[in-house]
DNA sequence: TGAACACATGAACAGTTATTCATATGTTTG
DNA sequence: CAAACATATGAATAACTGTTCATGTGTTCA
């Protein structure tokens, strides 16, 4: 009885927060956000930008591996819009898009450090 | 020349944002984090306990996957601390387990749509 | 107690992903 | 123009991840 209580009422909520959930194509689109976030060389990157730009040469050098793979991650934070870039002579320079990505960062930092 | 100079500026840059990184767990950690929130069905496990607490075969009703597939997926949530769950019977509620999982949706979601 | 139900979990498989290696593109300088 | 340098990129491989299927655990009720 008391069961059959507490389901109908869930039966309810069931009915409203399907149609309260956001569309299934923004929820895509937030995972695939996180996505981004969820790797430790991209994430390492985005710190660094945090601090403001650098080179890639330099990128590789503080996360220790090669120009190669910081250029292919860089590659998918471009796609992402998280990274701007500027070129000077041979050297590319890259920074952060907006601060959004800084607002992010700092709320994951504030679950970890908690 | 002008190019040097540049040069020597990042090479400052290197060297102090070198010391203001984060550690490399907490690094690691924050990757962790994020690619939990990297898979559609567990954003949307989460979206949809932001609204309140649901048991699992509703969730996986709403997901359109398999119970299996929501139970797992809830074991990974609750690894990472980000739902609680309690047992009513047969039955297992999940909630969200505080309001830094809130947050850090709210801030993907402003990235998403602006 | 045993059948039915809700949920959890281990193993296996398929799809995805990050790195490496080789090479291409773009830029400067002699 | 050729060599040297910084970066980008395609292909291949190894590692990881999410789902499915089968089965296990825990609970209720007849």
């Amino acid at each position: 009885m008391g069961e059959s209580e507490s389901l109908e009422v869930h039966q309810d909520d069931f009915a409203a927060v399907q149609q309260r959930l956001p569309d299934e194509e923004v929820l895509y689109d937030l995972a695939e956000l996180y996505k981004i976030f969820g790797d430790t060389t991209r994430v390492k990157l985005l710190c660094i930008l945090f601090e403001g730009e650098m080179c890639v040469q330099h990128l590789a050098q503080l996360l220790q591996v090669s120009q190669s793979a910081v250029s292919h991650q860089l590659r998918i934070l471009k796609g992402a819009r998280l990274v701007k870039y500027r070129r000077d002579g041979k050297t590319v320079y890259y920074t952060l898009a907006d601060d959004h990505v800084r607002e992010i960062i700092g709320c994951g930092m504030e679950h970890i450090t908690e």
